[in-house]
DNA sequence: TATATTTGCTAAAACGCTTGATCAACACGA
DNA sequence: TCGTGTTGATCAAGCGTTTTAGCAAATATA
């Protein structure tokens, strides 16, 4: 890397960018000199305005300029003429807790990228204190909109100053009705897909270990349980239910109550109980799928597809939820503020269900 | 929420923000217009210019305007005239993969905002288009700096356009010498901790399932393992180390060749091993950490935490590698252009290694 | 040849803010 | 009465763009 020289009375220089080392950023006005235009031609030029007239030759010359000067627009001042800037902001209560919220940014990022956008986030791990500053800060960077997302499915109530932007509830909705614009997975659908599962490993006595923990994952779920069951022509029985603490611990607690149940078949709350459930399963000597047959939810990636045999789950879609919440923002999506717009959980079939061979 | 006239003529308005309901944003000009003062002075009280001299009377004036109209400084227009912006950009390439890169995140969101910066952050899951366009980006929003980071510990070949700004790269290094600052995990020290932990349980027969995948982490953690065992004055024996796939089918695979070893304690690659080890171990009716003492690496929480035992293991210090690649950045760490700062990786003792009560 | 039209480009205002230079008013000591 | 300070506030330039109105030259039309 040597560095060059930027005499006029140097040697031809080559056509590379010449890196400035991050000096002062290069201006348009700068370019504007080299090329011996104004600048507004440059920034013509720059925009392809179509209905500009420019001559072909004017035009080589400037983007000639542009690249030997290494030209980066200042998209400060842009924004700043035009009035609106081209940012979304992103604030979360759990990038770090969960590998979920990072699904929920991946999906917004590309969603926002693709019309344009630039993510903002913010990450509050809950705090209240600092949601306030990370909102207040995006509201000073006037961003087209923030998207307000929980780490897990459940009611919120919006901070205030949100309201003063557009935004959006991605995986949270307000309990008052027609207050906000909300995406959320549709858990029932969830609950009656992963159900299915089993239904269509030929099962009719399945038992669903739910959360103890009250959530729209909660009822939504079981919901969705009872309709896949009702819809099979099972009736609904209450004694098939149990309910544990939804991680590896609960699942492994409930074992010895679910064998209780004799079934071979259980839909459980969620991955992490069914990897307890799974020590638990075989701590009895059972085999899974053979004396049991095991559905998950959420779809972590980490335990689902690795454990032994692989999990079959349901997915919880939290790139879609950050991709929706996006389009919705943006008004590319129908959306109304009375309820929720929910997103399908798709299911996962893995190993820990049987197929069924219909006799 | 009855829409409220701003009308001159009408009555005493309370002394609340009235909400402007998302029209064109309130601007200093028409802040100073209502306290029949300056523009110059609004911005003086706003920035609390202490030579600035305003009589208190007016500031009161000056802050009930600002109040009332629920105005929100444009920190574009700021940046602009200061010439210097307050974001960070972070380029990932993995948020989404895994857990891991939320919490690089995360600590670079937290040192970021401590010293008045935000955070810009683009996810380019490894696509090189994306990253350029991802760096122009950050480039054209004039940012102090960017965090280049990658989801595991690896060399990486500097983008171009990276050099056009201040960069630090975090999780990752370039292997030509001296070409960038960067801040990476000690595979090393992390190694040696793990080792650690087997020897104060009391074990002096110690196995190790590396990875067989090439990796600064493949080496560093075997160098470490050979420290650990030389500081404790017991030979390396090559017979103990084992190679396996790094994940839960590869631990699971490795265990009928570790217990041919005829060993009664295992440090491996990584948890997600780890938990496949524990899977052959427990068909082969071994108890650990009775009969098998594990130690793993990562601390991958939804996998460590909640193992049965719980895996002693070792912390990836992802948090503090995005906090220290900020403290980088702005130049509050010394950093050298030669060789890669190391993050320390933490023991996390839990239950799969029995603590050892010296005879 | 005179006039209308098109082409190629520029001047200058505006976006919302900061800041150094100024300035008016007043108080003080000589 | 006059300098000299001090206090409290304003003026105006400038940050890097975009964009509209307009101008001069070239070309087409009659």
């Amino acid at each position: 890397m040597i560095s060059q020289e930027k005499d006029s009375g140097n040697a031809a220089t080559p056509d590379v960018p010449v890196r400035k080392s991050r000096a002062q950023p290069v201006t348009l006005r700068e370019v504007a000199e080299a090329a011996g235009v104004s600048t507004a031609t440059v920034s013509l030029v720059i925009n392809k305005k179509k209905n500009a007239r420019i001559a072909e030759q004017t035009r080589q010359r400037v983007k000639d300029a542009i690249r030997q000067l290494g030209y980066r627009p200042n998209a400060m001042a842009k924004t700043l003429v035009s009035g609106t800037s081209r940012f979304i902001g992103l604030v979360a209560d759990g990038v770090a807790t969960t590998p979920f919220a990072g699904q929920i940014i991946h999906g917004a990022q590309d969603e926002a990228w693709k019309h344009g956008y630039a993510l903002l986030i913010a990450n509050t791990e809950g705090n209240r204190d600092l949601e306030t500053d990370a909102i207040a800060m995006m509201l000073e960077y006037k961003v087209r909109g923030i998207l307000y997302s929980t780490w897990f499915h459940r009611p919120t109530v919006v901070p205030e100053t949100l309201r003063e932007a557009d935004f959006v509830l991605v995986n949270c909705f307000s309990p008052e009705p027609g207050a906000a614009r909300a995406v959320v997975p549709d858990e029932e659908q969830g609950g009656k897909s992963a159900t299915e599962i089993l239904l269509r490993g030929g099962h009719r006595r399945i038992a669903f270990i739910n959360a103890t923990t009250p959530a729209p994952a909660r009822d939504g779920r079981l919901q969705g349980y009872k309709d896949a069951l009702e819809a099979a022509g099972i009736p609904f029985d209450p004694e098939l239910v149990l309910e544990a603490y939804p991680d590896q611990e609960g699942g492994y607690g409930a074992t010895e109550e679910l064998l209780k149940r004799n079934v071979a078949a259980v839909f459980c709350y969620n991955d992490r109980m069914a990897m307890g459930l799974y020590d638990g399963l075989r701590e009895n000597g059972l085999s899974i799928p053979d004396d049991m047959a095991v559905v998950g939810f959420d779809n972590q990636e980490v335990i689902a597809a690795h454990l032994r045999p692989p999990l079959s789950t349901v997915s919880l879609p939290h790139y879609e939820l950050g991709a929706a919440g996006v389009r919705m923002l943006l008004g590319l999506d129908e959306a109304s503020n009375d309820s929720a717009v929910k997103i399908m959980c798709p299911a996962v079939e893995r190993a820990s269900v049987a197929v069924h061979s219909p006799a």
